[in-house]
DNA sequence: TATCATTGTTTCATTATGGAACAATGATAC
DNA sequence: GTATCATTGTTCCATAATGAAACAATGATA
């Protein structure tokens, strides 16, 4: 059987420099992250690539996060460079590659070491249709607590997201990209504690949110359970 | 009269992906920043660099640093990545390194896009000795809020890490390494204020910094002036 | 010894936060 | 219909943090 054979053309790229997407969803009271998994191996990535000699890199995430799991024109921020000499080798990524039959000359410098710039991205889960790219097998959710076996440093880069995260919760507005374009209180308030890993006081998180004046009221939910139904709430422009 | 030439080893490098180091100091109730000065322009950069093939992002910024500056051991922490594709022309370069009789060649990446990975430094001003760069002129120290004239988009790089040093103000104990051991609660003040760039109330300053507990009086401070002297002050370890 | 400039501290009002209780309401069971 | 239940929305009060003003202390000078 004759394999079909990607070639990846190193000459477009600037070499020894890659993006790594580190993308946020919100779904089930959990924080979750979008990932592609290795085809043929128990092995999973964050959504990466290499920027073009001509792209402002800010376009080639944009371009990467749509290629590798379909997601497009979503919020997207720079948060860390990673740039230890030794931080991935080129062991790995021959594995990964010839799972995939890419053709690549062997002293190229996808071999040697990278410096990668880390994005996270936050999307609205019940809009996000994943797509799975040429390279991977799968794409899926994975809860952020329960990360699965996750190439190079890459563990140690979604950490490192989270943390930025956490630490531009009040600044960034973040539940306007992960939440719907409506949602109750309490959702709001536990995407809060689930980026905060922390409990947080239903009445208190309510007067300052509200106190931002942010939200807008916009109508009651009704589930058919047998409480009094929450107000729907939006973001105000 | 044969011209000394310099000649930078492309090879040494990755290609296309350079740093750019702000330097912050804090001396006569100014913020400084430490600029070498391009040979015979009027014009000014950044102390800036490329990254060693095998070599860790950070340990370029310190070697960087040092071989511009003289400046070692220092706080380093990294803020931004600059990426924009047209964000520097060969041309500025050329006029650069033709004033520094370095011998390069016309095609080599050097003159094409960079990657630029901004740190910003916080020194002891009154502990630099700054040496001269072998590709400069002068190193002097400029008040942030009168740059000269800079390079490339470095005035805007200087913005990003200013911005960055005041969203961090709260966070990261930036006084321990812009003051000198021993400091009076005004001096402190004034740095906070310079940096936020607004008055600060003076008792309620004093109330807030001494109730975080990082604090230890030490002495008081003899001026010779008609008035009260004040404590001196320095940062627990 | 009085004066002056500046530093250190206290006091009081205002605002934010923590914690508890109470009121409202939409379904269900009887 | 009425009682019950779970949850949501709100109020109340104590405590902590912050803003603003006044007062007290002190080291040199006249």
């Amino acid at each position: 059987m004759e394999s079909e054979q990607i070639i990846i053309d190193e000459e477009k790229f600037i070499p020894h420099l890659s993006i790594d997407c580190v993308i946020f969803g919100f779904h089930g009271e959990q924080l979750k992250v979008l990932l592609p998994k290795v085809k043929n191996l128990d092995l999973w990535s964050l959504p990466g690539g290499y920027v073009l000699k001509d792209e402002d890199i800010e376009k080639a995430a944009q371009r990467i996060l749509e290629e590798r799991t379909g997601v497009t024109d979503i919020y997207l921020e720079q948060f860390y460079v990673f740039g230890k000499a030794n931080r991935s080798t080129g062991e790995t990524l021959k594995k990964i590659l010839l799972k995939n039959n890419v053709k690549i000359n062997n002293t190229s410098w996808v071999f040697e070491r990278f410096v990668s710039i880390g994005y996270y991205a936050l999307v609205d889960f019940s809009k996000v249709n994943t797509k799975i790219g040429i390279y991977d097998e799968a794409c899926e959710w994975h809860d952020i607590h329960q990360l699965p076996n996750l190439a190079f440093d890459h563990a140690e880069i979604t950490q490192k997201a989270l943390e930025t995260l956490r630490f531009m919760l009040d600044d960034k507005l973040i539940g306007l990209n992960l939440l719907p374009e409506t949602f109750t209180m309490k959702e709001l308030q536990i995407l809060y504690e689930t980026i905060l890993d922390k409990p947080l006081r239903r009445d208190n998180f309510q007067r300052k949110i509200l106190s931002m004046g942010i939200l807008e009221r916009v109508e009651k939910k009704f589930t058919g359970a047998a409480h009094k139904a929450p107000y729907l709430y939006k973001f105000i422009k």
